[in-house]
DNA sequence: TCTGGGGTCCTAGGACCC
DNA sequence: TCTGGGGTCCTAGGACCC
């Protein structure tokens, strides 16, 4: 019998800034925006003895002014209805004294690195999920089945505390759509167990929204049919499904909902694109703001270039993105002859695919994106040599 | 109070090839 | 004048996730 887990750490950016700010401990806290020097210039003013600054040092939520979101919240501001993804402006009004603090990538990287490290030593099939989230595969790791996992669950949350001081949820269910709502059961610090036998009792009374893979649009829709619950899709019969949401969304709802899931934990996979993108201060004009604009343009296919190059990475297709005033979006493509990490090369691409995109509202955002990666090491795609004078004659197959 | 940045996968039409 | 069917690549948009 299969046994997967998913982790997903408490609170993890909140969380890490708790590990250096502990005198905020219990405080509504939120991570979000951008005042990096602000943050530096308190802790220089105290000798870079960061949990020595006082709590009314900190800037609060109140008076921010600006277009940042919030990444997380500590369970304290989420107690004020304030939570992920939310404008830090929104945020203000319902939590003016919250404190902000700013993003810090970099150092929730290397906590994630250390977390992850520590889980591959005791279960080595990880499957990273980003930052602060993986699923591993517990069936054949010694130990993996006592108690339907919670023995292994319980040995890996202890020794990620001992070794970051940060605490993660654990679910543990017989494949990966299981395991995930289960992590969510018990939160924070939480361990839950589902076996097949639950589906009825702990799955279907939950809301569709639950199900990693129905997000606001499906389930808008679904509920426009009746359906609120999982029991509800589950009720629902497999042709009627597909009928309505499409050959292969309409199939994975109806095994989503009976708790089918055969997907393997992945413990490798290949980049498909890499992107870097900006939202302006203000919406800018395409032609009043055109050299604000071709700097920033610049500058993001040389950060792109940057990452492709440290990655190791070559790619053929060059996109951009533009984000209007009223937030809708327009892609353009450009395919290369031969796959580049050349800043300038990619520069022009982009530039060849901007050409053809309308720009005659403001612009909110800007980027550029590389897709049809391959690795910067490996043997060059043969590109296709010039035919032969020939005519190509009907039928040659 | 207008809503970040970095990704993946799917669909669908048209070009082009055999 | 009407008659095929794949397969793959390219492009654009959209849903969804962390």
């Amino acid at each position: 019998m299969r046994r997967i887990a998913h982790l997903d750490m408490d609170a993890f950016y909140a969380s890490v800034e708790l590990l250096r700010y502990p005198q905020l401990k219990g405080l509504p806290v939120v991570i979000g925006g951008g005042r990096r020097q602000e943050d530096d210039a308190l802790a220089a003013a105290y000798g870079n003895e960061l949990d020595r600054i006082p709590v009314d040092a900190f800037p609060r939520l109140k008076g921010y002014v600006g277009r940042g979101v919030i990444t997380t919240a500590t369970y304290a501001a989420r107690a004020f209805g304030v939570g992920s993804a939310m404008g830090l402006m929104k945020a203000a009004k319902l939590c003016p004294d919250a404190l902000l603090l700013p993003v810090d990538f970099a150092e929730y990287r290397r906590f994630s690195r250390r977390f992850k490290e520590v889980i591959t030593e005791i279960a080595p099939l990880m499957e990273d999920r980003g930052v602060d989230e993986v699923y591993i595969d517990f069936t054949e790791v010694p130990g993996g089945q006592r108690e339907g996992g919670r023995v292994l669950a319980r040995l890996i949350q202890k020794s990620i505390f001992e070794a970051t001081g940060l605490t993660c949820s654990i679910g543990v269910a017989p494949n990966k759509l299981l395991a995930k709502m289960a992590s969510e059961f018990n939160k924070p610090q939480g361990i839950s167990i589902v076996y097949e036998a639950d589906l009825q009792a702990k799955i279907w009374p939950l809301p569709c929204r639950k199900i990693n893979g129905i997000g606001p649009k499906a389930d808008e829709k679904l509920q426009g049919h009746g359906i609120v619950t999982i029991g509800d899709l589950a009720a629902r019969e497999r042709p009627w499904l597909i009928e309505h949401f499409g050959k292969a969304y309409g199939a994975w709802l109806f095994d989503a909902a009976h708790g089918r899931d055969e997907r393997p934990v992945v413990t490798e996979s290949e980049p498909v694109s890499m992107s870097r993108e900006t939202t302006f201060d203000r919406d800018l004009h395409a032609v009043r703001d055109k050299a604000e604009l071709g700097a920033v343009f610049t500058r993001l296919c040389e950060q792109v270039a940057a990452d492709l190059q440290r990655k190791g990475y070559v790619g053929k297709t060059v996109g951009v993105k533009l984000r209007f005033d009223d937030f809708m979006i327009v892609t353009r493509d450009h395919s290369l002859p031969a796959p580049t990490a050349d800043a300038t090369t990619l520069r022009r691409a982009a530039g060849l695919a901007l050409k053809r995109a309308p720009l005659q509202r403001r612009l909110r955002l800007l980027g550029v994106r590389v897709g049809g990666l391959s690795r910067a090491d490996a043997p060059p795609e043969s590109v296709p040599a010039p035919e032969p004078a020939t005519l190509p004659l009907f039928g040659d197959d």
